[in-house]
DNA sequence: CTAGAGTGTGGGAGCGCTCCCACAGCGCAT
DNA sequence: ATGCGCTGTGGGAGCGCTCCCACACTCTAG
């Protein structure tokens, strides 16, 4: 028997008014209030020009006192706008990225949409069933575009969007002729600057550990690193490349291969803060000094960099702005509903500590 | 010029189909061909048993055939209901957090809200403006229910839920009488067995080091570093307890203070694994070896506790199953309505490495 | 003076669904 | 035969909004 809701408390405060109801109030009870007809209170809404000054008054007047809040549904209902973007995230990836990341980004998403009154939805998508049903409802329409954080070159997320021609935006792309828009750091920057300040530092032999060659991060950041070898005239030597995976373990692996081929290596730039932690625990294991006899720079500058023995230097990448940024882009394409490309790359950033 | 959205593709492909519109079915076309009255669709739709077999087969095949899928806003106009929940974090309490927390809660919760077809929304509050803004969200009954993950004893966004009788699950309580339902880590438990473990382990003076104790999780855990002391017939002293904040650099400061206090310290048990990581970069300092003179046992077992050096025995509470049982707990609420308030505990475990 | 173009306004129609009432059809007890 | 209940069904009403048409009223030009 208890109330469903509360009365909206407004400055006249609850239920004491007498004739008016509990109940939320109507677009039609502002009307009525402000002696009005109803097309006049949606267009103050609606922020229409249309509008007398006095007539605008008094319906501002009424929404006050009432504590009026639109009825989304309702709207939603005639304009089949939905006011929601749906960030979503492939559970797979979410084990690849550096720790602050997912947090990072939705902080920076977050943040852009408070400005609006778009909601945010999330979307984990686990496995092929629920990609499925991804799918089933971006149909529906349920969301008025996409934030896709995706990285692998195969995930076939983006294709489905481009298909459905939903507006979207990605975290990273798949490849340079990546259709969609997207937001991505500069991550062949940012790898060349790092590889450029161990030369700097006088290593000789710089080697480095990659990520899976099918993401597009880690091609890039390999290209980097290649980059900033001819650029100071040595040759790009694939004996001194370590394929790995972005974690920690396939960072050991990596080094300890390295090591072996080539023992006089004396600088390592790796793809990821985690593969460079683990690099470093063999290298420690090896007896090599870090950073004296080998430096090593990590990517991400994520919490573990700061937590390693010496603390590592690594390229920071913009995470929360990136966030920013893909819920700009996307509501600019909402909101002119042309379906023109943006692309976006944020500049990295080398941040030095003790490990190179 | 553009068409708005694709046919839905279904099995018998887009706009071929000669006669049906591109633009999607609605209930009452799907009627009109399965022949059969909107009532019967919407009781099939919904699951009523009041459908006799052959009606709901014949609609069953339009819907297949038409690639139906229900307009979300007009259910909700009608039922109010929304069919989905937020999950509030003030983003106060983001800073706080052992870093895959975000990331896990968010894990659990869309896991167990992927068999419902709820929808998550996220919402970070930021400050006292957006605060207010959430206020108003609520009241206008957006959302069928609310996960909050808050921990500050003061924070004033439980009570706003309370008041707004909105069915709501906290990540923690604010104290022993929440009124509120919540779920929540074994904290109390955690840090007995990480203190218990100190003694067995031969520590002769176990410290503490606490987060800041408005915060019940602080409180809590050091309740059990007391309790595990007073059960082994040790005196609980307060000069062994060090006030700090969560943070590293808290936990650095609280760990000097305390080896000049009682330089005859032999094992520390903090709240936090940060603090812990911090408290060990001051006892390598001052030329303590971890674990052989002073064994450290953190809290969270986060991913900075992989990276200590030595890796860092930690008190574990289960983030994600956490998040997993706050989206059923509040499916409960919500399906009830009933306001029966629920409480779980979870049990904590003492992650062994070499710290201690 | 009237015609014409603009401005501001009210309110009907209708978005796609659920709710609920009315009613048909059946079996069973009276 | 009549009455009653129960099951399954169709469809009107209406949720709260926006869209848009019609109209009143103004102002300017002819």
């Amino acid at each position: 028997m208890s109330q469903t809701a509360q009365p909206p408390a407004g400055p006249l405060g609850g239920a004491g008014a007498g004739g008016r109801s509990s109940a939320r109030p109507t677009l039609e009870e502002v009307a009525a209030l402000a002696g009005v007809g109803r097309g006049t209170v949606s267009r103050v809404i609606n922020g229409s020009p249309r509008v007398s000054e006095k007539a605008r008054e008094a319906v501002q007047a009424a929404i006050a006192e009432l504590g009026y809040v639109p009825n989304r549904a309702a709207r939603t209902l005639v304009t089949s706008r939905t006011d929601s973007v749906a960030l979503v995230v492939p559970e797979a990836e979410t084990r690849l990225f550096s720790e602050p990341y997912f947090s990072d980004i939705i902080s920076g998403v977050s943040a852009e949409l408070a400005e609006t009154d778009m909601q945010l939805l999330l979307i984990l998508v686990r496995n092929q069933r629920e990609r499925e049903r991804l799918s089933a409802y971006l149909t529906a329409q349920r969301v008025d575009g996409v934030l896709l954080v995706s990285v692998h070159q195969d995930d076939p997320l983006p294709s489905i969007l481009e298909s459905l021609e939903i507006p979207s935006v990605l975290a990273g792309r798949r490849g340079d002729l990546e259709p969609l828009s997207y937001v991505h750091a500069d991550n062949a920057g940012g790898a060349r600057m790092a590889v450029r300040h161990l030369l700097r530092r006088g290593c000789r032999q710089v080697a480095t550990i990659t990520g899976p060659l099918d993401m597009e991060v880690a091609q890039a950041r390999l290209g980097g690193y290649r980059r900033a070898l001819e650029e100071a005239g040595r040759p790009y030597d694939e004996e001194l490349v370590g394929l790995a995976d972005f974690t920690e373990e396939g960072g050991r692996l990596a080094m300890r291969e390295l090591l072996e081929r080539r023992p006089d290596l004396d600088g390592v730039f790796c793809a990821s803060d985690l593969m460079a932690a683990g690099a470093m625990q063999v290298l420690r294991a090896a007896g090599r000094r870090v950073p004296d006899q080998v430096a090593v720079i990590g990517f991400d500058d994520s919490i573990v960099a700061r937590h390693t023995d010496p603390p590592m230097t690594s390229v920071r990448q913009p995470i929360e702005e990136m966030g920013r940024t893909m819920a700009r882009l996307l509501l600019e394409e909402i909101a002119e509903r042309g379906r023109a490309r943006r692309q976006v790359v944020l500049a990295t950033e080398l941040v030095v500590r003790d490990s190179a």
